[in-house]
DNA sequence: AGTGAGATGGCCT
DNA sequence: GGCCATCTCACTA
């Protein structure tokens, strides 16, 4: 079943670690591809040194992440390569979980790493043709060109590391914050 | 295996 | 003008 508007409205951890497991439906390129959710990093409201919304900075750009919870919210990076976020919570707290790791659904079972196309944000935009374009999309929508959904797929803690943020380094301490959350030895995480 | 540089452009001060 | 929530390739060893 899709997940209801009210999934993202919890604190932004809990929700990044029930979004493990979860089905990332997109319908881009004409055809209708689904991928398992399997890594994912919590930024966290405007106290977040990391956070693009840090210090309130409502920009056009951030625009999204201030809107209710399960909104899309993607941005572009070094020039290049976009990211996919879901917002969480209310417009009060601009908080999101960005998307670092997906497993395409399905997939042949001998993947050799050349291969791995969805192990990393920039890397799983690129390759379903998530632009821009796709900033501001409600989740929660069957119409939209992004959703998610629960396939009873069952993710139990054991199976779920928690280590600090990817590329953060400039946060000072919230650099160490354990914030990144992933499903132990999937192969579409993107770094060990 | 590990390090380092380059690509590339919008966003923010 | 400087800085990135990245990735790939080309080096060293």
């Amino acid at each position: 079943m899709i997940l209801p508007q009210e999934f993202y409205f919890e604190d932004t951890e809990s929700v990044a670690k029930a979004l493990l497991g979860k089905v990332l439906h997109i319908n881009i390129t004409g055809k209708e591809s689904r991928a398992r959710i399997v890594e994912v990093e919590a930024y966290l409201d405007v106290d977040d040194p990391a956070a693009h919304t840090f210090g309130d900075r409502k920009t056009p750009r951030t625009k999204s992440m201030y809107l209710d919870g399960g909104h899309s919210y993607v941005y572009l990076i070094y020039g290049m390569y976009n990211c996919l976020n879901v917002v969480t919570r209310t417009i009060d707290h601009p908080e999101a979980i960005l998307i670092r790791g997906v497993e395409p659904l399905p997939h042949h079972t001998d993947i050799k790493k050349k291969d791995l196309k969805t192990n990393g944000p920039g890397k799983l935009c690129k390759h379903y043709g998530i632009t821009r374009e796709h900033d501001g999309l409600r989740l929660w929508k069957k119409k939209s060109a992004l959703y998610i959904s629960d396939d009873s797929f069952e993710v139990s803690k054991k199976q779920i590391e928690i280590k600090p943020r990817i590329g953060v380094d400039y946060a000072g301490e919230a650099a160490k914050w354990p914030l990144r959350f992933y499903l132990k030895d999937n192969p579409f995480v993107s770094r060990k």
